[in-house]
DNA sequence: TATTAACACGAAAACGTTTGCGCAATATTT
DNA sequence: AAATATTGCGCAAACGTTTTCGTGTTAATA
């Protein structure tokens, strides 16, 4: 376990300073070709390579980025870093990713573990405690501080910084509307409680669907599913209504999948039955029996302009610099679960 | 965007020394409490944190693991993730996720920059390419710079370092030996080409229980996929076979749930004319029709003692350090693609 | 031969921290 | 009053790097 070499031990290898091998090293004509080349010929064969550390302090600059998400055992989050990850390496830089497992006080521990001098900017997804709190002073300090931010997907709007957003109102519309033209006439929503902000977004595209078409608004399949209890019996329950929907609409991919598992138990056919759209292509939609029609919402795009603001803004040299907010849109994937069937064709 | 605070403002403020500030925040008797008092307060109110960078540089650790994962967008892997942010946080530790995208040049692309002194110790599941390569260099060299460095999942047998793996062949022994109590009498594997360990080892465990039970081996009913073509048409052809399998294990998720679809292609029953088993309890397995069951494999466990071992490593005093091998158990979870059917009982 | 140019290298500062040691100025003891 | 103890603070080194400036030696020019 010999340690790392430096330039330092270089330095004394030779008897020469500290500057001359590092001179040496970046190819200097300072240095006389014969040193330089004994210098390079020795690092090289013990694997020199600068401590970035120390490249880091002296440059006040990481080229390491930090990225604070609530899950990873998620699938769209999982893209969202491949997207960041895909710049990263592009552009030469570095991510660090951290986990708030969705908890106020985790993510304002990152976020200051973050803050001091290890990245050169954070790109957040706020967690659904932050969102419930409604307490924001963790970023608006950070931008205090100096240290440009991006939020993704779960946005605050007064916190003033670039922001990349999915287009939850339309993505909501598309399905509610695709629901409807493939001739459903109740449709239920399967969303989250109230302070989560892409269920509000996606619940009002939902809600503008209808009413562009004229269908009447019915609270009973509007159902706000509480994770701490059986995502599985809220379900069931409108399946149990007196006057049960014929198509549902899950704003994200585990409730719609789980509606279809309840379907195939009551022995419902999808789509005949009842249609079951999902929202974010995840890995479950192509497995299921039939397969989930849903809303992708290109997660890797998102991770992919997150990066691309958060570094235009860190490499950005004037002092006019402006803020945006990207809204990246969404595309209906057609599958079976929603198939059309013409009326009395068939059989 | 006022830049960082640091000790040396401070100390400009109230023409004191750099040491005269660092002692009073930590709150050293040597100072007066007049002045220490003052200083706490001016810094608190300016939300000092010391430079993560320079105390590390001082410090000689940084008190962050580097991971480097072949995938992210993968349950198993961020399950692995999840245990690994637990203990590091337990143990106050970050973590710095890389990304290999199963390339040989991009795992060494990541060592290299996370050896030069950013982390304490790397954690790594080899990249297949690596694997198919056989070059090991980089990970002997990285020992030889005394990084610690703990393997799990796809480890490399002649690199001598900590390790934790999955029982794979145990595995793939339950997998078919399950199979093989459900009745079936003809079961198929789906596996990876030669040069994957862990596609390997299950199917060495599936021989095992072929052979334990006297059951012959077809080599029809080897499958090895190659992911480069059509994973649907490789896996229908097993299906197309004149004496086809009654029982099927899939040794990952996605080659189990693309044989579900493909029975329900041909109208097949589940389990009844054939059943059907994965590897990994992923996010797809619960939510097929019929679930599927499958081989659990605790990536999260795996995580959890991949980072304890390399924290025992890393914070250990003496100097006769012994290298271990953990083996984390499978576990068979049942659910309804393997449905035993007692014989003329039903209809 | 005296002046200047070119060459080859070293010293030192800077990034932000911590900490052992030294040294005044005061306070306490003989 | 003299010797000693205590208090309160600053200096400087160290972590590893880069880079500006200075300097001594040799070579080229006037």
């Amino acid at each position: 376990m010999k340690s790392k070499i430096t330039l330092k031990k270089i330095a004394k290898e030779f008897d020469v300073s500290i500057s001359t091998v590092s001179k040496a090293l970046k190819g200097s004509h300072e240095i006389s070709k014969e040193v330089r080349e004994k210098i390079k010929a020795f690092a090289a064969y013990y694997h020199y390579k600068p401590n970035s550390l120390a490249l880091n302090l002296r440059n006040q600059k990481t080229k390491t980025i930090g990225l604070i998400i609530p899950e990873i055992v998620h699938h769209f989050f999982t893209k969202v870093i491949s997207g960041i990850e895909h710049v990263a390496n592009e552009r030469g830089y570095n991510v660090m990713i951290c986990l708030s497992n969705e908890s106020y006080e985790k993510e304002i521990l990152n976020m200051d573990m973050l803050a001091n001098g290890i990245v050169d900017g954070i790109i957040v997804s706020v967690a659904k405690e932050t969102e419930e709190k409604g307490t924001h002073n963790h970023f608006k300090e950070l931008i205090n501080n100096g240290i440009p931010l991006v939020l993704f997907d779960r946005v605050i709007d007064d916190i003033n910084c670039n922001k990349v957003i999915t287009d939850d109102i339309g993505g909501g519309y598309l399905a509610c509307n695709h629901l409807i033209k493939m001739g459903c006439k109740r449709i239920a929503i399967l969303t989250t409680p109230d302070h989560i902000s892409v269920g509000i977004k996606r619940k009002k595209g939902y809600l503008k669907a209808l009413n562009d078409n004229n269908y009447p608004i019915d609270e009973d399949l509007i159902l706000k599913i509480d994770e701490k209890n059986s995502i599985e019996d809220q379900i069931n329950n409108l399946f149990e209504l007196t006057n049960p929907p014929d198509g549902i609409f899950g704003v994200n991919e585990i409730y719609a999948a789980t509606a279809i598992k309840i379907a195939h138990k009551k022995g419902l056919k999808i789509p005949d039955d009842i249609a079951i759209m999902g929202f974010t292509n995840g890995l479950i939609s192509d497995f299921t029996t039939p397969p989930l029609t849903t809303v992708a919402q290109h997660g890797s795009t998102m991770g992919e302009r997150a990066l691309e603001l958060l570094l235009d803004e860190i490499e950005y040299q004037d002092t006019d610099y402006k803020y945006k907010t990207e809204v990246i849109k969404t595309d209906l994937i057609m599958r079976n679960s929603t198939k059309k069937i013409p009326k009395n064709t068939f059989k």
